[in-house]
DNA sequence: TGTTCAATGTCGCAA
DNA sequence: TTGCGACGTTGAACA
């Protein structure tokens, strides 16, 4: 990986144009071919960028260019597309390279799963007297995360988000209409499920009829533990 | 800014758990004290990272950990969550720090903002004899981009991507229906206008009857710059 | 400050 | 390769 500290502008054209303003960055040409140009805040998103596979020549500036201070051009083209990205180097204030090898990468570990696990685990959360059919309820364009039946024995499509999207009421709908098709099932209620339920989805789910369900993790996963413990 | 390289292993707590193995990395600690820890290949994105508002401390690492290699540790916090970040030094290849100033920021040009107002301006792309009744026309479930109404005074309703994917046939679906329970409006066509529109994404709106429509963003800005030009 | 939507989104998985 | 959903999404505009 090379380091460089350098004042420099730049300008991007692909999918959009950008350009970059002159300032001192740090950028990060990086073993793959990447580069990065950071500023010295913001978060980890650099101001600009060219990601892999991509190739960078470095050139000499136009006359009219180095007469304006650029003392060198880095062209940085993508392999695959025509996304280009140039730099123009005004003064290098530090450049450097490190071996680094090849990272192990990062290992996760996730709540996404744990949710639908507490919640088969928890069905009267979803109203006194639900009794759980399966998780993962197949279906033709996929499964339904939980499918219950309420207390009078009607069926229940539940959804489960992290963050409960518009998008997750679409899911669900989908599900719904599929699953109202089974007259073994029909008529069956949604259940519209998250960590947190953005307005707009709700809106959305309430205008069609499905209900929303506020899940909260901690104390979920509080019941789990005391479960646990019982044994 | 300041750059290390360093071989280091890490641990995130926050919105997920994730553990980083001994490796070499670049470090970057930013002037708002937000943390990268970048490996030597993937895109833009670090491996693990901390954003600001945050603090950095410096600890020492408890006898055990000394004992296998780490020389110290560095603690990062956010200031507001309790997202944390821990950093296990165990030797450092180079440690350099570099004042940026504050950076000028990028300026773009061609995103979804630009189409939409390029749209309504050359309203007559919709097809002959289209009037425009205004962009971000509300709706309950957020704005349409672009109302008009065609030759016949029939309304039209525009959703506007620069890439047009399935989803945002969706998003216009869900507006028409919306729109076309106001007998104001209805029958409300739909025209779905990207620069580019994904096969699939052609043939969903088709099904429903929803015409669509790719833009030329080069074109459409070379008759806007046209247009200024006569001023 | 909170909410909503676009993004050069990126990333990972499965068909 | 493409499609689809999640992301420690990030970022910006707007109420």
């Amino acid at each position: 990986m090379r380091v460089v500290i350098a004042a420099c502008s730049a300008r991007y054209s692909g999918r959009l144009n950008a350009h970059l303003p002159l300032a001192t960055r740090a950028i990060m040409v990086k073993a793959d071919g990447s580069v990065l140009l950071h500023s010295d805040g913001g978060s980890y998103k650099p101001l600009n960028w060219m990601s892999p596979p991509c190739t960078m020549r470095e050139v000499a500036p136009a006359d009219d260019r180095a007469a304006e201070g650029v003392t060198a051009v880095w062209t940085v083209q993508h392999d695959k597309s025509d996304d280009r990205l140039e730099i123009e180097i005004f003064e290098v204030h530090a450049d450097t390279e490190h071996e680094l090898g090849i990272d192990p990468g990062l290992v996760k570990d996730g709540v996404e799963a744990h949710l639908q696990e507490l919640l088969a685990a928890q069905i009267a959360l979803l109203g006194e007297g639900h009794t759980l059919v399966r998780r993962e309820f197949p279906t033709a364009i996929g499964p339904v995360d939980i499918l219950a039946r309420d207390k009078a024995g009607r069926a229940v499509a539940v959804e489960i988000k992290r963050r409960g999207d518009i998008d997750g009421v679409e899911q669900l709908t989908r599900y719904l209409e599929l699953l109202n098709r089974d007259p073994l099932l029909s008529p069956v209620e949604g259940v519209f499920a998250a960590q947190e339920i953005k307005p707009q989805a709700r809106t959305l789910a309430q205008d069609r009829g499905i209900r929303c369900l506020v899940l909260d993790y901690e104390a979920m996963r509080g019941v789990d533990d005391a479960d646990t413990r019982l044994f």
